[in-house]
DNA sequence: GACAAAAACGAACGTTCGTATTATTTTTTG
DNA sequence: CAAAAAATAATACGAACGTTCGTTTTTGTC
């Protein structure tokens, strides 16, 4: 009863890490059995289908992501303080997996797989980018930004950077993106100022 | 000789297709038979191994997406002109593939993905974003840029633009995407004149 | 320590994966 | 039109896929 949802916790954790690297549709529930040390049938006991697998990591990173970068930066003072702050805690998520930030990975992944998987990760990302928005609407609200300023043209701005960031980062290994997305992120917020 | 040819395009036409929705790890022999109306072991002789097929469509994609996407910037005015064009031309590419720009998907699925494969990804991609780099050069060398534009930055700024594009076009099938990306080029070329 | 519940296992199901070998068709050529 | 060559199909292989089942081990409770 505690021995369980411990062990379940841990596969999570590790099917998380490996959707990072090979993408969600290729965590292999053998592969996550090896991982572990357990048998096939011991880690599918657990989620009985690999869409309930796939739709559980999916729920398990999004705890994780809000839990270590949305919510802290709630203590952040409100505005682009706030922003640096999320985009630092982005970065740092990122970094902590081995394939990098997981959504970015399922995003491509599941945008041509129809099914619950793709609509819940459809829901979290929505979530994710009225967030951003959110953030520019209350550096709006405090003067960090303009009084007039288009925040979701902000969200979109600021996710592509994300983006991008993460393709230097992951595939091209630039030695120099943390600059480029230094520059980037000054130059963004300087024009909603 | 000729039959065999035509054929071997065909396929990879239908594999490139498919790389772009599921990503080019899950382009399978058998699916592509079945969708080519083929034998999977007459698909097969084509390419004799699957690592192979995936070379070989990433090949055919960089010829077409050179042709259609790159090339054709060379007969517009060099500067901001060549920009626009190449950001037309990028869109249209990803429109006339089922899952949008391969190029997207591939990246990240392969970037981590040891082998050939991703060795051959990743040089195509600095290719690429040698070519944004390239453009804006030449843009500071006409004078629609200022004389001393950080070219590189621009690359990034350009791609992570691009990249944003496709996620609001294919994940989250924003009808504004148009809009965000058209307002983000405009002051992403302001900021470098 | 007994006992029920929970968790993990091992083996097997049918299917699909990539690949190899062998046969048959189709196309090109002399 | 037949011979040579190329292209496609047929068949089979071992491995891995997701899933099911029945059994065994581990765990928490009385």
């Amino acid at each position: 009863m505690m021995k369980g949802e411990n062990t379940k916790l841990a596969i999570l954790e590790a099917g998380l890490d490996m959707a990072s690297r090979l993408g969600l549709e290729c965590v292999t529930i053998g592969a996550l059995a090896k991982a572990m040390s357990m048998s096939k049938s011991g880690v599918f006991a657990h989620f009985r289908s690999k869409e309930n697998l796939q739709i559980e990591i999916l729920n398990h990173a999004g705890k994780i992501f809000s839990e270590n970068v949305v919510v802290p930066t709630l203590e952040t003072a409100a505005g682009i303080p706030r922003i640096r702050a999320l985009i630092c805690n982005w970065i740092r998520w990122g970094a902590s997996l081995t394939g990098g930030c997981f959504f970015v990975s399922a995003s491509t992944d599941f945008s041509d797989r129809p099914g619950k998987v793709r609509e819940l990760l459809l829901h979290q990302q929505n979530e994710w980018i009225d967030h951003l928005r959110q953030i520019a609407q209350s550096a709006a609200e405090v003067g960090d930004f303009r009084k007039d300023a288009d925040c979701h043209q902000f969200a979109f701005d600021l996710y592509a950077l994300i983006l991008g960031f993460h393709l230097y980062h992951k595939l091209l290994h630039s030695p120099d993106t943390k600059k480029y997305q230094k520059t980037a992120l000054e130059r963004l917020l300087d024009a909603y100022k």
